[in-house]
This record gives structure tokens, C-alpha cells and sequence, in this order.
DNA sequence: CCTATATATCAAAATAAATTAATATGAGAA
DNA sequence: TTCTCATATTAATTTATTTTGATATATAGG
């Protein structure tokens, strides 16, 4: 449990930042909270938040573009799920930043 | 060390996105890495990064409102810092974003 | 085939954010 | 007080993002 393989990926700042800004829109949010809750299809988001279709799709694409839910089609439908290594990728990518504060800090003190 | 309190404050979504938003552009981020060197006068920031003093005020502002920077005066000068407990609080919003997609998962299996 | 359904894409319009250049503020020096 | 320097603010413009409504694509069922 302590030591389970993550599967983690140094992001690059570009990354990062396109992981930042999909998740700092209201609706995209919602989203992923939503999925969160396990995998949605379209048709499933678009009841539960209420939305045009071509709205959560549009959204849909920017979460996909960067990285935050992979997607998988059955029949007609299509459905997203979370990629949780993509939120601990953006974790990691946070803690290096920290760390590179307390360096600092360290060799001041 | 293990057991250092932090302070640490569960960041509501809105505060979480503000966060987000004001990471995820790329000045910005320039900014917020100078700044894990040390704290920096506005002045050294526009040296560093070499761009217009306005545009540099300007990102200040949205770092400092999202709360990832604080700032104090100096004389003539203003020294910006960045603010740790902010991206600790950041990482623990995505911890809990985690836990409640981890929560099912275990339902589910 | 033909139709209905689920989702994606596109172009135009609306909205939001960033840039620029100019001006304002406020502290210290003269 | 007056001048200069560091920083902030503002208004106008430019650029980026989101929304909307329409149409396209692709799958399944009849």
C-alpha cells in the first residue's frame, strides 16, 4: 500500500500548466467531480449537469487533451473516466515546486 | 518533521480554481518559479524575466489574489514571496478530489 | 437501406483575459 | 517642497476562450 508502484510522469511545465488550466473552468470541474463518482457517459453528464451537448463535449475534449480522462466507446456511446496518475502527476509536479522553495530556505537558515 | 503541523486549509472549489487559473499561465508560472528562489522585488522580477514593468504588476496581482504570493514593503520597494501553504493546500484539494474517486473504486470491487 | 440516437465538430457570436502605453501614487532623496 | 524612482492602476486594444446553434459522423435497430 505505502510502497505501490505509482505510475507517475515528471510533468513538464506545458503539461502542467494545460492540467491547470483544464481544471480551473467551473464546468470542467463539474466534470470531473462527476467522474469521480466512477465512469459517465456523455448522455450521463449531460443529465446530471444539466448542459448542452455540445458544450460537454467541447469540454470533454480540453479534459482529454490534457491528460485528466481517458475515453472508451461502446456502441453508440462513449465513456470518460478520471485518470487518477494524471492528478498524481500534478501533485508531484507541485511538490517539486515546494521543494525547490525549502532549498532554499535551508541553505539561508 | 513527520509531524509538523501545516497550515493547511481545505480550499473550496472556488479558491481551488482561482489557484489553478492563476498557475496555469505561462508568465505566471515563470514568476512563481523565480520566486522559489527567494523572495524578489518587483524590480529583480522585471530584470529576471525581462518584461514590461505593468505586465509584471499585473501578474503579481492575480498571483497575490489567488493567494499564492504575499507581499510586504519596503521603502520604495515591494519584496514578493511565495506562499507555501498555498500550494499545500492546493495538493491536498487534489488528494481529496483522489480520495473520493478511490472511495468507489473500492465499492466497486 | 432508412431511421433514430449518441456524440463530435464547426463557424459565428459572446465573453473573458492579457497586453500596451499612459498616467497615478507614494516613498525617499535633494 | 520638489524631484526621482519603484510600483500600481487604468483605459483601450488585442488575443484567447467559451458558448451557441447547426450540421456531420457513426452505430444500432428496424
Amino acid at each position: 500500500m505505502a510502497t505501490a508502484i505509482k505510475n507517475e510522469v515528471v510533468l513538464e511545465n506545458a503539461m502542467a500548466r494545460k492540467l491547470l488550466k483544464a481544471l480551473s473552468d467551473p464546468l470542467r470541474l463539474q466534470i470531473i467531480e462527476s467522474l469521480s463518482g466512477g465512469e459517465r457517459c456523455v448522455c450521463d453528464l449531460i443529465n446530471e449537469i444539466g448542459l448542452a451537448q455540445s458544450k460537454i463535449s467541447f469540454h470533454l475534449k480540453v479534459l482529454k487533451d490534457a491528460g485528466l480522462i481517458t475515453d472508451r466507446q461502446a456502441g453508440r456511446w462513449v465513456y470518460y473516466q478520471l485518470n487518477i496518475d494524471s492528478l498524481n502527476s500534478l501533485q508531484n509536479w507541485i511538490e517539486l515546486l515546494k521543494e525547490s522553495s525549502k532549498q532554499r530556505s535551508q541553505a539561508c537558515k
